[in-house]
DNA sequence: CAAATATGATGCCATTTGGTATCATATTAA
DNA sequence: TTAATATGATACCAAATGGCATCATATTTG
């Protein structure tokens, strides 16, 4: 871990990171099974996950040969606190807000 | 307004665009005002401004030669939308993170 | 031990990003 | 109208980013 949120912020700003992250609440998986499911090389995705460890949004954990990548509930904590500023801000407009979510989950 | 949210996780993802979020929370503000308080040259802040507007956290009115820049919550939707869905995962681990949140605002 | 496997590390490359400088345009004010 | 002001647009640059290819290292496994 490093700069907060900032490690947080730049690592959610790249959708492959964020597919892989949502890939990790099903299972916590390593490197060659992360890379199984993008169309790019091992390489390229041990970048990602190396930016997602610095961002705290996954922890690895060295399992023999393998590295097991997991997610790190915790590592979102910064991001949402610095949103969080914003909710106590707007008030009135949190009605709104949330009609917007819902609107955006269809 | 493009790809979402993609474009607003991107906007996010700069100190310089958080910190300017976080100025218009105060008031809304012409590029020559927010170029103010930066040490970089108004062209700089003013595409900033152009990735917050493009990921949909800032409207731009134009009155008379300014442009007022002001903050827009539902542009925050899809981004708390996506952290939504971990919410929705972790359950056990809220807890967890709340008094994580606690202990990042101090 | 030797071969296979999982990952780490490095170098290279094209594109994007964040910045500057400069000039054009649109409004306001004298 | 003319000058000042606020912004838009463009060209350019260095650094960061996302990707590939390749080789090295560490573990398993036969």
């Amino acid at each position: 871990m490093t700069d907060q949120p900032q490690n947080a912020f730049r690592a959610l700003a790249d959708p492959t990171r964020r597919d892989i992250l949502r890939m990790l609440t099903t299972q916590d998986m390593t490197i060659a099974q992360v890379s199984d499911r993008f169309d790019m090389t091992r390489a390229a995705v041990k970048k990602h996950l190396t930016v997602l460890s610095d961002g705290g949004l996954i922890t690895v954990e060295a399992r023999g040969r393998e590295r097991i990548n997991r997610l790190d509930p915790t590592g979102f904590a910064p991001v949402l606190s610095w949103l969080e500023f914003f909710d106590r801000f707007w008030d009135g407009h949190l009605d709104a807000l949330k009609s917007a979510i819902e609107k955006d989950m269809q």
